[in-house]
Order: structure tokens, then C-alpha cells, then sequence
DNA sequence: GGATATTGCTCAGTATGCTGACTATCAGTA
DNA sequence: TACTGATAGTCAGCATACTGAGCAATATCC
């Protein structure tokens, strides 16, 4: 029988936890108490101001159900605000505020030194190679789990 | 400012998304209800009959907290049994059934197209590549996590 | 215009994963 | 043997992720 470790699947399991081990290591460190997804759904409010819950959870992968309570620990941590759309009644529309900014700004170099020690077993080309192929094995599969990565259309 | 979709982190969490989608999915077209985690803990049991919780923790990597809620829902399934252990009243010693045995068996064919479905967008080379750069992170990575993998001792 | 379908969001429930704390037990040592 | 430390397991609490259901509002079609 084939072994655990050698099936894709459980390959990815590991290397997502140890990301996110150490992305909060280094982010607690660095004094701020944000998860990767976190960061992940700030960031991307702040690229794209005013934008509703579905493009968000759509421009990172997240389920919508599951934005609903990131989206509650960013505006209870004041770092985003969330306000009703004067277009769409139905729509929520996310705005990062200053403190998230500053947030953001002050939390960047812990960000990038998780991202380099989660490959620090790679060099530098292995690295990149990692990338190219999670990025191409993702987009082939991207139809397949319910919270597809979806771009905002013009 | 960097996306996300280029940040190692990031695309560790999209593969293992899609990764549990796919199996989820192909499993359960197969006709049966078991989660990756769940799989994988019941064929480690199977390949190492008697062995306690933390054991199998250390050699799928999982954290001890969770092991206890994954093995109440196997044992509830009927797939495992858990007894204690007459070396050491603390430890429970884990034991596959036969419904368990058989569960597997049947579940294989689904668990191996599970595998090959979330790597659908690469070559068998870059396949391999992929697994191998994983293998490698993870290796320089694994005590970064509070469930490092853990070898059986001799 | 009105029925129908779709969309944005939320909620309840379940399953990982983690932190931290606790109990029971075992192992080593003074 | 009594003390100390380590270990096996569980539990409470929190944060993703998902399924499925439901509500309110918008879009579409006849």
C-alpha cells in the first residue's frame, strides 16, 4: 500500500500547516495578533476599497459562509468596516480603516519572512519551481472545491 | 505590494483546498463518508495495529488534541476499535475492525483517482516534481509546527 | 407587471487544527 | 519511598472550511 506521505493530498496538508505555523509565529512575534487569512482578506479590501463579501471571498478562494466570520474578527479588531451598499441592498461593502492600514504596513516584513522561511528547505530556483507547479496544479483544479478563485470582471 | 496568489502561503492553503474537495468528492461518489484525515489515520492504524494516539499523531502529523476527535468519529463508524493499553493505563491502544479493513479496500480506487485528479493540470514529470519539492519543504519545515511528523523508534 | 430565478448574506451543524489547561499515570532519582 | 518531571489523553475555547437551509433583495422572462 501506498504510503500517506506519498500522496499529494497529504502533502498538502502538511506544507498548509507548517505555513500557517509559521506565518503566526512570526506575525506574533512581530507583536500583532492577525491569522493568514486574515491578513490575506485585509489586503485585499485594501487593494480593492468598497468591494462586497462575494468578490472578496472570491478574489482569495474563501467560502462565502466562511467570510461572514472573518470578515466579523476584522471589523471587532477595528480594522475594517463593513456597511450596507447603496446599490444593492443586499450587499455589504468593506472598507479597511486607518488602523488597518497601519496594520498592514507595520506587519509586512513579519508577512515576508514567514514566506521565506516556509521554503527555506528550497533554494532559490526550487522555490520558484514550487510556485510555478502549485500555481498551474490550482488553476487546473480551481472548478473543483466550492470557493474557486473567481477575477473581478471589467 | 506582493499578491497573494504569489505568496507560498497562500497557494499552500488553495492546493489543500482543492486537494480535500477532490477527495471528498471522489469518495463519496464511491459511495462512502470519510474525510483525508479520517482515511489516513484509519490506514495507519491498519499498518500498525496496537499503536497508541500519540503514536499515530507523530506519523501522520497531526496534533494530539485533534487525534482524539478523529478517532471518536472512526470508532463511532464502526472502522476502529479503542482500548486500553495493558502496558500503560494512559495509553489507548487502536485496532482496525473488519468493517474498517474492508472500508478501505474498497475505498482505494477512489482515494488513488483522488490523488491523480488534483494534479490533472501537470505532466507525470512535473508531478513528481511537485511531490518531491513538497517533500522537501515539509522535511525542512517539520518541527516548525506544534504536530511535527514523528518516526516509529526501533 | 408578475411569476420565477438568481444573488448576497447569514445561520446551524460538522470536521479539522490549534492553544492552554487539566487529570492520571509512569519514570527517574534522591 | 517520596519527590520531580515527563507523558497519554481529554477538554474548553477559538478560527478556518464546508454542507445545506433560509431570508431579503435584485434580475430576468413571459
Amino acid at each position: 500500500m501506498k504510503d500517506n506521505n506519498d500522496m499529494p493530498g497529504h502533502l498538502a496538508r502538511r506544507f498548509q500547516q507548517i505555513a500557517v505555523a509559521v506565518f503566526l509565529a512570526e506575525v506574533g512575534d512581530a507583536g500583532f495578533d492577525l491569522t493568514p487569512v486574515q491578513y490575506a482578506a485585509l489586503a485585499t479590501i485594501k487593494a480593492n476599497p468598497g468591494l462586497d463579501q462575494v468578490t472578496l471571498a472570491g478574489l482569495i478562494a474563501y467560502d462565502r459562509t466562511t467570510i461572514t466570520g472573518v470578515i466579523d474578527r476584522l471589523v471587532q479588531k477595528g480594522l475594517a468596516e463593513r456597511r450596507a451598499s447603496p446599490r444593492d441592498r443586499r450587499a455589504r461593502e468593506l472598507e479597511i480603516t486607518d488602523e488597518g492600514r497601519r496594520t498592514l504596513r507595520k506587519i509586512t516584513p513579519a508577512v515576508e519572512s514567514a514566506q521565506r522561511i516556509m521554503l527555506r528547505g528550497l533554494s532559490a530556483k526550487e522555490g520558484e519551481d514550487l510556485m510555478r507547479l502549485l500555481h498551474k496544479a490550482i488553476a487546473a483544479g480551481n472548478e473543483l472545491s466550492r470557493a474557486p478563485l473567481r477575477e473581478v470582471q471589467a
